[in-house]
Parts: C-alpha cells; sequence; structure tokens
DNA sequence: TGTACATCAGTGAACGCGCGTTCACTGATGTAC
DNA sequence: TGTACATCAGTGAACGCGCGTTCACTGATGTAC
C-alpha cells in the first residue's frame, strides 16, 4: 500500500508481529466505528473481540486516546491518498469530486471522524494538521490548472492576502477561492446526506451531487 | 416566548411546577451539550447539578434518549422559528442567511446536534422530521420571491418530479434548487467552520460566508 | 372548616454494566558468550 | 551448541468511576365530602 515492496525488511520478528498486531487492533477499531461511531470506540472491546485481555492493548497504544488520534490521522492520509491517485488517472475537478465522494460513502463514520461534531475536550496533536491539509494541494493543483486568473472577486482579494494554508502553493487567487468553495460545498452535500438528512426528501442526493459539481466547474469570474 | 402571554393560565399549580421543572432540566442539559457535546450528556449529572436524586428526573423524562429526542425537537423549532422571525424584519436571503450564520455561532453544538454526526442507533420519531422541515418552508418562501423562474437546469428538471420534500409549496424549480444550494452551502461552510477546520487557515470565515452568499444570490441562469 | 383519602414528587438502596487504566506477575522469545 | 540473562507480550486481579434504570418507600400537596 505504502512503500515500494521491494526492499528487504529490516525489521526483527518482533517488530513485525508488532506491526501486525497494531494494525490488527486498528482493524477491529475502525470496524466499531463504522457500525457504532467513534464515541462507541472501546479498547476493552477491541481486545476481547481479538481474544485477548483488555490491558494486553496497553502494550501497543498508550491510551485510548492515543489510538484514535491514530485513527484520525489514518483517515487523513487515506482520503489525500485516494485524491492523489484520482488525479494521476483524471487530473481535473470532476474525477476528484467523485473520489471525494466514493471515499465518503465507503465508510461514512470515517468521514465523520476527521469532519464531523467535534468532541469539545480533545485536541488533535500538532503534526495532525499537516496531514489534513495534505489534500488541500492536490486541490490545489487541479484548480490552478483550471483558473484563468480572471478578474477577482472580493474574497479572492482576501485571500491573496490570507494564504498562508495553502502552504505555499503557486496557485492565483481565484484558484485559491474555487479550491475553498469546492471542499466547502461538497462536504456541504456529503455531510447532510451522509447523516441521513435527504431520505424521504424524495431528489436523488447523487443528482444533487453532481449539480453542485457542474457548478463549481463552471467557469465563471 | 410562544403564546401570546395574556390568556389566563389554566394549568393546575402541579401543572405549573412540572413544566418549570422540565424547563429547568432541559435548560441544565443545553449547558452539559454546550461544554461537553451531547454525548456526554448524563441524566445523572444533571440531576446532581439541581439538588436532587438521580431517579427523580424520571418523573420528567421517561428515559434519557427521550430528553435528547426533546432537544432536538427544541432545536429545529428554535431555528425555524429564528428564520421566521428574520424573514419578516429582512424577507430576504441575505437576511436568512445571517440569522442562520447567528444562531449557528450562538451555539455550535446546539448545531451539531441536529446536522452533525448522527449516532448510528439513533433512530428519530416521526414528528421529527415534520419539524425539521419547517425551516424549509421559510426557505422557499424567499427563494420564490427571488427566482424569475429561467430555463432550467438539469437538477432543477429532476427536482420538478421529485419536490415532495417542498411540501406542496408552490416555488418553481429553479427555487426549489436555489433552496437547497442555499441550506448545503451553507451548511458546508458553517460546520467546518464551527468544527475548527479553519482556524489556523488563515482568511476570515465571516468573509467566506458572505463569498458564498454572494454567489447564491447571483441570479444567473 | 375539618377530616379521610388519593395523588404524586423525591429519596436511597440496589442492580448490572462497561469503561480506562495500574500493577505485579508468568512464560515465551530473543541475545550474548 | 549450550547455557545465562534480558527483553517483552500477555494475564488476572483490582481500583475507581459513572452510567441508566428499577423499586419500595416517605412525606408533602391537592381533592372530595
Amino acid at each position: 500500500m505504502a512503500k515500494e515492496a521491494a526492499e528487504t525488511d529490516t525489521r526483527t520478528p518482533r517488530e513485525r508481529y508488532r506491526a501486525q498486531v497494531r494494525a490488527e487492533v486498528k482493524e477491529r477499531a475502525w470496524e466499531q466505528i463504522a457500525t457504532a461511531g467513534a464515541s462507541a470506540l472501546s479498547l476493552n472491546a477491541i481486545a476481547k473481540q481479538m481474544g485477548m485481555s483488555g490491558p494486553a492493548l496497553y502494550r501497543y497504544f498508550g491510551s485510548r486516546d492515543e489510538l484514535i488520534t491514530e485513527l484520525i490521522r489514518e483517515a487523513y492520509r487515506s482520503l489525500a491518498e485516494t485524491l492523489r491517485t484520482a488525479s494521476t488517472t483524471a487530473a481535473d475537478l470532476a474525477g476528484l469530486a467523485h473520489a471525494l465522494r466514493g471515499w465518503a460513502l465507503e465508510d461514512p463514520q470515517r468521514y465523520f471522524l476527521i469532519y464531523g461534531t467535534p468532541v469539545p475536550g480533545y485536541h488533535a496533536p500538532e503534526d495532525i494538521t499537516g496531514i489534513a491539509s495534505e489534500m488541500m494541494t492536490t486541490l490545489l493543483d487541479a484548480c490552478a490548472a483550471l483558473v484563468p486568473d480572471g478578474p477577482a472577486d472580493e474574497f479572492s482579494a482576501h485571500l491573496e492576502d490570507h494564504r498562508d494554508w495553502a502552504d505555499g502553493h503557486p496557485a492565483p487567487p481565484a484558484a485559491l477561492h474555487r479550491a475553498l468553495a469546492f471542499w466547502t460545498r461538497l462536504h456541504g452535500v456529503l455531510s447532510l446526506e451522509l447523516a441521513g438528512h435527504f431520505t424521504n426528501m424524495g431528489f436523488d442526493p447523487a443528482l444533487f451531487f453532481a449539480a453542485e459539481l457542474d457548478d463549481l466547474l463552471a467557469n465563471r469570474a
């Protein structure tokens, strides 16, 4: 999945085993999250599921919070990776949009883990911010390729002076604006769809998503 | 707040007292939700805060779930009411948008209670759907007043045949489309803002919200 | 106005549950000579 | 190749916690005659 498979594994058997158990713990955790949401995630339950005792997991994760943090990292990485892959096969915004939607529908609770209701107490470690913004790079690439740097609207002007989040990306302000709108508009549709707010409303969520995407693609200044 | 104050109160003292305690329970519940999120809501904690024993609350609410359901109802009603009020003073979409934003910022966790991550197990009682869609009526009124029923795009055509959710509202398809977009786009910006995804990004969320609103107001077919 | 009864708010004890987490320990696996 | 030691995965018992919820009961408040 990540590294190229060719290079020989220099890890000791113990290290390999550790990594394997850690992976299984996370796998079970994802199952739990998919079924009952992140708030229901329980170390003891995972341990039981794996046929071991609760305290055993403390060999692998320092605490419940540490596990959740790791899962959040994994989710952000997975999303970024998905978009990156999509951008290599079809480097347009439509491709990214559908990759995003697919990723979200694949596991709604994973989507909500990163973009859903924040737990008032929890504060993510610093490195998360960086990983979270990785996906923006792909988005900005696609937007920069598209926008003809037309006359900037008011907010684009504001973005020109507040582009820290773009992390040095050379995209013109209009592209920054479009990347932001891409993100928030599709999130708007997706999150409401995943949360079930469209059920019983009658229309087809996929068509609505497509319509929002079309509007995003329409290049008007 | 609700009914006109003039009409004499026909309730017995006991009924009045009951209503008062119920109200206080809900008030404390809202405090708890605002501070620690809905998942942390605890009947026992509320009871302790009110200086009574845990089981006492079961005189007022059948269960924890019943209390939460009541809070959800209250949130939907409050939002609908807020928009309704806004529409009487300034009956345009901009007024509604700012009322919505104000309402959301007033208590982010209340916003998330209805529009945030759904708990996989929980299923709201039927009457909630109706209350939830009340706010749509106000939205549709404002949109119908605005849209000149121009040539419909593809999704509007789809909406023409799938307008159950509009509950008989006579708004033209383009207005339906705009009402939906209004809802989901502003939700997109708001929910990400409230969840803190814009912090450290540098730009001003209020300006971005305004930009999205402007785009919504721009009348193009 | 006073007495007899019904209603109902609130208490305290209890049940059963699962949680995160610590600790001292066993036993297997790896390492060094 | 064999022995002595160190590392470390996993166990079981335990702590303390708070939760939702039930139940039998007390005592105050309201109602009917």
